[in-house]
DNA sequence: ATGAAAGCGCTAACAG
DNA sequence: CTGTTAGCGCTTTCAT
């Protein structure tokens, strides 16, 4: 036997076994080909020295890693943040279910007053074949990563639909945000509001468009006007506030469903600026069950992103495992965490 | 050349430039011993070919695979989770400068009313040499990690100091918890509060009683009395809310030094409650500096945990450069995060 | 059902 | 300074 402080070989099994090298392999890769006392004792010997096959020299025969690459960027808001870290926890546990890891990596230094070059670390991983695949989060930017990566043939599954390429050939899952908002509008409806308000984002953003239509759908099912009854802010406490303030003093809604939890945030105080009681006589509904909505109360529609993740490792699964994909694109619906407000 | 589909090999470089593979080799990992015009050579062959190493075949011939692991437990508290999400962030930065990536796995499924294998994962990869090194993050729970990894001679780093062993060998890098309360509390009594109440989790917490000790120490050297001024309960804003509300009624602090962001908006709410103005009126101070503060405007103890990710990548590289490693132990300061209460 | 030979792409050790 | 040789640990033919 060999120095035990080095990891045990194929070859210190086999010679334990008393079976050649390639017996032992098939014993891990196809058990099916041996004689069962063979598998037995071959097993046995695997156990006793612990061994674990060496990731390196198997990545380099079978050119599989059994790696999914996921770009984290430097810095993002917080609601951000917080959905990847649900999302990245739900595609460890997952991706550990088939045999993979996760590989993090960053996209590099970003120099001062510029943006991050959104390419920045595929290209090496790609080309030193250190990841089999790759999770892609950042579609909204209108990312040229699918592009590029479809182009290289790298497999990618998108966390994200491809907005501007309705008939892009990747796989992607997505959350239905205008049915979150859909579903958060039928809520207040359900209780008794008519006057429901929308506080949404400025122009510009899919995402943000994509919510808001969930809103007016809602509305023109419910026969119910829109007019005067929405505004369009940055994403921030403060404005949220100034915005909810001007609407509840022009329009007088008696619920806000909002893009965010943060303009969420700003209309609880507007609210409470005016000495409104919040639940009883005014809704308001946020959008990412944020950890701001879980300690206030807050009633927000909650993103499936431990679904997603799920997802997006069954098609890199299919992906890798087939060399093809049965779903192109999978919508997820959210859910809506019910609380006080 | 190669069927361009393929990444291009070494051979592919040295036949390109009309050298050896070694050469090339040696362009990449020891440029100096080259003359600077075959180098130059070399290296136009490589941009040519976008040529990068093979991953699989440098790790198996070097026996490093220049990936740090990372457990990440499915679930947590929130505080947590950010917390987390901040230190990774950094941890996949500060990696990438040193040529480092950054591993996730999870420690294996959890069967339903057990604990988790406070093991799991790591061995597996140790055995397979997949990582080169191990981030242990979660030594509070008095952890078996650290003396199993220890035993392994497996190279590691400790988020976290190990409170119950005062003289491990392991390196470890951690927030000073007590100096981050006690510069909180100077700065409430600053701001000329005397009665400076604290509000901590029950005994038990290593953590929870190194904060308390912040403000105990804080107290004494002020020369205040801290009879009645402390509750201890569960980390819950409902729990916060109660006992801020009983030290209110009982004892009339006029500031909240608290254990977490979730305790102190729980004061936040007693406050509210009793309607007293914070800021002006009454002072509370959180910990963590979550979301929440942020929104809330709630001044807390903030956690440098980029700093504390940068550490662990020196320490780390250290160890796997040199073998060795000069500090063994660092504690980090804390910085408060003031805003309006 | 089991064994022998070959080679994935790279770098350490040595030779020239 | 450059080239040759060998082999890291594994799996994939192909024999037996």
């Amino acid at each position: 036997m060999e120095n035990p402080r080095l990891p045990a070989t194929l070859a210190d099994v086999a010679e334990r076994a008393g079976v050649s090298r390639q017996t032992v392999s098939n014993a891990i890769n196809n058990p099916d080909l041996l004689r069962p006392d063979t598998l037995a004792r071959v097993r046995q010997a695997i156990d006793l020295l612990g061994y674990t096959p060496n990731h390196a020299a198997r990545q380099l025969r079978t050119r599989s890693s059994r790696l999914i690459g996921l770009r984290l960027t430097p810095a993002q808001e917080f609601t951000a943040n917080m959905a990847m870290d649900r999302f990245v926890r739900s595609l460890v546990e997952a991706s550990r279910e088939v045999g993979y890891h996760v590989l993090l990596f960053s996209g590099g230094p970003v120099a001062e007053g510029e943006l991050p070059d959104p390419l920045g670390g595929y290209d090496d991983l790609l080309r030193s074949t250190a990841v089999d695949a790759f999770v892609i989060t950042d579609t909204y930017l209108g990312n040229p990563q699918t592009v590029e990566l479809s182009a290289r043939r790298a497999p990618f599954v998108a966390f994200g639909r491809p907005w501007d390429e309705p008939d892009a050939a990747h796989p992607w899952v997505d959350v239905d945000g205008a049915a979150g908002v859909q579903a958060a509008t039928d809520h207040v409806r359900a209780r008794g509001h008519e006057r429901i308000a929308w506080l949404g984002w400025r122009p510009g953003s899919r995402i943000g468009e994509d919510r808001r239509s969930g809103w007016h759908r809602a509305m023109t099912e419910h026969g119910l006007a829109t007019a005067g009854l929405e505004a369009a802010v940055d994403d921030s406490v403060d404005a949220g506030r100034a915005a909810a303030g001007a609407l509840l003093d022009a329009a007088g809604p008696t619920a806000f469903v909002c893009a965010s939890d943060t303009l969420a945030v700003g209309a609880l105080q507007a609210l409470a600026d005016r000495g409104r009681s919040v639940g009883d006589d005014v809704a308001v509904v946020g959008f990412d069950d944020s950890q701001v909505a879980q300690v206030m109360g807050l009633t927000s529609v909650r993103q499936p992103l431990e679904q997603v993740a799920v997802e997006i490792v069954a098609d890199l699964s299919d992906l890798l495992g087939r060399g093809e994909y049965a779903a192109r694109g999978l919508l997820l619906d959210p859910t809506l965490a019910v609380r006080r407000t």
